[in-house]
DNA sequence: GCGGACTGGTTGACGTGTGAACCAGGCACG
DNA sequence: CGTGCCTGGTTCACACGTCAACCAGTCCGC
């Protein structure tokens, strides 16, 4: 364990930006969502997907798989979300174990009204004080850091 | 309120590209700072923050201002950070009102082994991967949406 | 001085995320 | 057929964040 190679002055900058505003991007965001519409992110992300499952309705794996979100977390999520009538869960009539889990007309109505204030949002805070060369580099970011988080996971996981 | 304008195919990748990298990136970070350090990201941030004071010490509130908390979280923070002996809080002598939080030897060591740590993750996960343009253009980013955030809340604290 | 506003901090209620234990229903292999 | 593993879900205990109420000490204007 040699020496840290600490950050230096543009590394440093970079960094700092970054986690600055992806802390207060996603503060800014929830707040608005919160506010303005009655959701959660965490709500909005469920309905966005549920809403556009055929029939409003999915299995809950399914869900959780597409999220990212462990199943516990998913599963106490969708209580409460079935406590304020967001949505419905019954149990699958093919796999006796499992659930289906569908959205409820109210749950369709918050989110058909909150989606374009969303994407509103997102542009008034982000994509439309961007240039398209600032847009590119975003998106190559992104996935250069996502493969390597993956990379580095996957490590974790094999040996 | 006109018809909403939807993110375009770049704008979309950008923005997926953007949200996925921060969730991941702050699961990553946070999971390894807590296995391999005993420390949760918020602990670090007031370690780090307190480690670089004089004395070792702060008053809450300014700690408060610096990392941007509000103050219920951060009594709420202190007080399980003292629990665990990484902490002390005492009234100040100057501000009968006030408190003066320090880090305790069991902090600094912490502290100190966590830091090159999470500075190799945070190269292994994003700066080492990232060319000098790319670098440049996050901290521009980043200065950007900072500054719109901030612009969007003045206008909503003003009128 | 002293009454009212302001400031530094704590507390409680609640929504949310994580990890582990647990429980059923399916499935496969002897 | 079992018996044992896997899988889909729930639940519990706990850490964490937000908001609002609250309390005590300080400060300011009269």
């Amino acid at each position: 364990m040699g020496e840290p190679r600490w950050l230096d002055e543009r590394e440093a900058r970079a960094w700092r930006g970054l986690m600055a505003m992806q802390v207060d991007l996603a503060e800014f965001l929830d707040r608005r969502l919160r506010t303005r519409c009655g959701l959660s992110g965490a709500d909005y992300e469920v309905l966005a997907h549920l809403s556009e499952a055929p029939e409003g309705c999915a299995r809950p794996f399914v869900l959780g798989r597409y999220l990212g979100w462990e199943k516990g977390r998913l599963s106490q999520h969708l209580g409460r979300m079935e406590r304020r009538g967001l949505v419905t869960r019954d149990r699958c009539p093919t796999d006796q174990r499992g659930a289906v889990v569908a959205i409820t007309p109210r749950g369709r109505d918050l989110i058909e009204a909150a989606a374009p204030r969303h994407v509103a949002d997102v542009r008034e805070a982000v994509v439309d004080h961007l240039t398209p060369t600032e847009l590119e580099a975003l998106a190559a970011i992104g996935e250069t850091v996502r493969a390597r988080l993956a990379a580095l996971d996957e490590r974790r996981a094999e040996p």
